[in-house]
DNA sequence: GTTGAGATTTAGAATTATTCTAAGTATTGA
DNA sequence: TCAATACTTAGAATAATTCTAAATCTCAAC
C-alpha cells in the first residue's frame, strides 16, 4: 500500500457520503490543498493544480472545491474583499489575517471558544472567528 | 437647530479628520444607513437612495460607503459568498448570519470578548466574531 | 469676487470572481 | 451491454466592484 493509498479511504469514503464521486481531479484538488497551507484562492489552486494536471479546467476546480467543502474536507475562507480561500485544515480553529502581507494564518483554538449568549429565539449552530492585524514577518518591519 | 443639523457634526466631523468633505451625497447615504438596519448591500444602498436623490450613481454609492468605512461611521461585513454588506451600528457587537432566510443580524457583544491567545509575534489589532444559524422566524417555522 | 488646485460626482467601460451552459467523456448499476 | 447519471471541459454569462475621463463643485489664496 501505497502512502497516497494509505490516506484515500478517507476522501475516498467523504465524498461518496456525500453523493459525490471520486474522481483524480478531486483527489488531484484535495492534495493541491493540502500540499501549500497558505489558504490559497480558486484561481491560485487551479494554477498549482495545472502543474501535475494541466489539462484540468478552472471550471473543474471550482466543482472539486465545491465537493470538497460540501463532504467536510475543507472550509471557505473569507477574510478580505477578494477572492474566496479555501482550507483544508477541519479542526476547530480561527483565521488571523495579516493587513500587511494580506497573509492568512491558522490560529489554534484549543480551549477558547468564543461563548456568546444569543438573544431568545436564535438558533446558533456554528462560530467564526477571525483576527486581524500584523503577523510576525511584517510586526518585525515595521518596529 | 434642525434634527437633521443637529446630528450633523458627528458625521461632519468624523469626514473631515479623515481628510474627506462632507457632502449631500454622503450625508445621504448615511442616513440611508442609519433608515433601515438590515446590513444592506451597495446595490439595496443605491436602490434607497435613488428614492430621496434620484440622480445619485452607482459609483458614488460606493466612493461614499467607502469614504464612511474609512472615516469610522461604517463596517463592512462579509458573511456569505455575495456582495460585501454595510453597518453603521460602531458598537462592540458580532454578526448572526441566518441560513435559511440570509438575513443578518447585530448581536450584542456586552461582556463576551472573544480571547483568543495569539502565537508568538502575532499582533492583533481586532477580533471579529460571526454566528451562523437559524433567526427566530425561521427557527420558529422549522420547528 | 476671481481663480486655480484638488476633491467629488457621474455614466459607462473594464476588471475580477464566480456561475452557467452545452457538448463530450466516464462511471455505475440494471 | 445499455441507459442513466455524474463529471469535465471551454467558453459564455453574470455579478460585484473598480477604474476612467469628463463635468461639477468647494475651498483657499489672491
Amino acid at each position: 500500500m501505497t502512502s497516497v493509498e494509505k490516506k484515500m479511504p478517507r476522501i475516498n469514503e467523504r465524498l461518496a457520503t456525500s453523493g459525490f464521486r471520486f474522481t483524480p481531479q478531486r483527489e488531484h484538488v484535495y492534495n493541491v490543498l493540502l500540499g501549500e497551507r497558505d489558504h490559497p484562492t480558486a484561481e491560485q489552486v487551479f494554477l498549482r493544480a495545472k502543474k501535475g494536471m494541466p489539462d484540468i479546467s478552472m471550471a473543474t476546480v471550482y466543482n472539486c472545491l465545491d465537493a470538497l467543502v460540501k463532504c467536510g474536507l475543507a472550509k471557505q475562507v473569507n477574510l478580505d474583499r477578494g477572492a474566496m480561500r479555501f482550507c483544508p485544515n477541519m479542526h476547530e480553529h480561527c483565521h488571523f489575517y495579516c493587513e500587511s502581507c494580506g497573509g492568512v494564518y491558522d490560529i489554534d483554538l484549543t480551549r477558547a471558544r468564543p461563548e456568546v449568549p444569543m438573544p431568545r429565539g436564535f438558533k446558533a449552530t456554528h462560530w467564526e472567528l477571525s483576527v486581524r492585524g500584523l503577523c510576525p514577518g511584517c510586526a518585525m518591519k515595521r518596529k
